[in-house]
DNA sequence: ACCTATTATTAGTCAAGACTAACTTTGCAA
DNA sequence: TTGCAAAGTTAGTCTTGACTAATAATAGGT
């Protein structure tokens, strides 16, 4: 047994750092569907090209990133066509959507510049537990 | 030429996403550094197991990531002995341990939970940039 | 001193996410 | 209508970060 003394927060930390790496998987997806819903929203579709050229990546990483997607049912495709969302997709891109807003509008209450608020916002969503997105919330609007 | 219209902000979002993978990248030298640094403070010394105990993940692969600090200059190791930190490992490990501290005690002073706000920070941590950093620190310092 | 448990290492595998280079398809303009 | 540039695809490679399984070293207890 080792239910004995060494490991009390031992075990909470590997469970932060899993849940982090877990994050961090799911990451990439939440770029890909909030970009594509918002490329669908402004442009009227999707192109991988747009993509590639948003996330500063190649044609060919989008392809294989798009074949993920669409292998865990996010988006859909077809040869040499635009893309589109699935319901599950559309749904966790309105989640991010929205998340991603309380972060930027809550950093710029907080008095930090445009730029940098949308950019750190980008790397700081896919952090933030419920919790800590009510607390942004609040202070919104307490604000 | 491509200087007349459709890209203005798609370059600066594809350099938002560049320097988001690159924050990706230096994630994990970070939290190594930074947990060898505890390790040594609070038990003399970083041995292997106990950062696979607290990452939650085995120890072949602490291992392959030590190597990889080692051969970046942040630590050095000789087989079956303990780990130890550069002056460049233990300098990287002061930056980051103070910009945890600051985020941890921002989502306090927001009135986040503890345990959320020790484990959001692990995430948030790596994506603060200077200018929100400041905004922390000042938000900790007039509340 | 030696055995055994803990710790560390090595070898081999896998998926994600990136790349280049070569190829194919599409669709627009002349 | 065809021909070429833009867009998309495919194949092959690389690094990181994870794993398991097998092996090796160390160190503590008897």
């Amino acid at each position: 047994m080792t239910d004995t003394a060494p490991l009390p927060d031992e075990a909470d930390q590997a469970r932060t750092f899993t849940r982090l790496r877990e994050a961090h998987a799911s990451e990439v997806t939440e770029d890909y569907v909030e970009l594509i819903a918002d490329l669908i929203d402004s442009e009227g579709e999707a192109r991988a090209v747009a993509l590639a050229n948003r996330f500063g990546v190649t044609p060919a990483t989008v392809n294989n990133t798009v074949k993920r997607l669409e292998r865990d049912g996010y988006v859909t495709s077809r040869p040499y066509r635009s893309i589109f969302l699935t319901d599950k997709g559309r749904a966790l891109a309105e989640d991010c959507r929205e998340r991603h807003q309380i972060v930027t509008q809550f950093l710029l209450a907080l008095g930090v510049s445009a730029d940098v608020a949308e950019a750190d916002a980008e790397g700081i969503e896919h952090h933030v537990s419920a919790e800590t997105l009510d607390a942004f919330r609040n202070f919104i609007a307490t604000k």
